[in-house]
DNA sequence: GCCAACGTTGGC
DNA sequence: GCCAACGTTGGC
């Protein structure tokens, strides 16, 4: 079993409306080391730190769970999307992903301060400077503090 | 295969 | 809105 950190604006999608949705697929990856990562090591039962980015307080704001992996992407095929790739067939779809889970909203976001803050939050990749990558491996022991912290 | 130009991400 | 960091594109 793994544990992930998975980017998103909450915007367009949120710890809030993953609750309200239950589950969702994770589509619109269209960076290949993410992709690479979904396709080949995000797997069913792997539990995800749910990362709101680009907003007023990022942070981490709650944790899902990866109720199936190995998901075509359906954005690729659909003309009217943003994510459509011309480039991608049903034979050999270029786009994989994975269906996530709504586990927990955190009681309180956990901002970049407090992750800084804490020794060991503070080495994860979202901390680093330049890090895009919006999906991120996180270790046993950088999971383990951030609910620590949670609690 | 190099690399400049360009586009995107994302914290601040 | 700024800008650094990074990824992608495309000419050569």
């Amino acid at each position: 079993m793994n544990y992930w950190l998975f980017k998103s604006e909450p915007d367009t999608f949120s710890i809030d409306k993953l609750k309200e949705v239950k589950k969702e697929v994770w589509d619109g990856v269209r960076n290949y080391q993410a992709r690479n990562f979904l396709r080949d090591e995000v797997k069913k039962g792997d539990l995800i730190l749910f990362y709101h980015s680009s907003c007023k307080v990022p942070g981490i704001a709650g944790i899902a769970k990866v109720s199936k992996d190995s998901v075509v992407d359906p954005t690729q095929f659909d003309k009217n999307s943003k994510y459509f790739d011309p480039k991608a067939t049903k034979d050999s779809p270029r786009w994989i992903t994975v269906e996530v889970a709504y586990k927990k909203k955190f009681k309180q976001l956990i901002d970049r301060e407090m992750l800084k803050s804490n020794k060991i939050t503070n080495g994860m990749m979202v901390m680093q400077k330049g890090s895009r990558l919006s999906i991120q491996p996180v270790s046993a022991k950088e999971y383990e503090e951030v609910i620590s912290i949670s609690k």
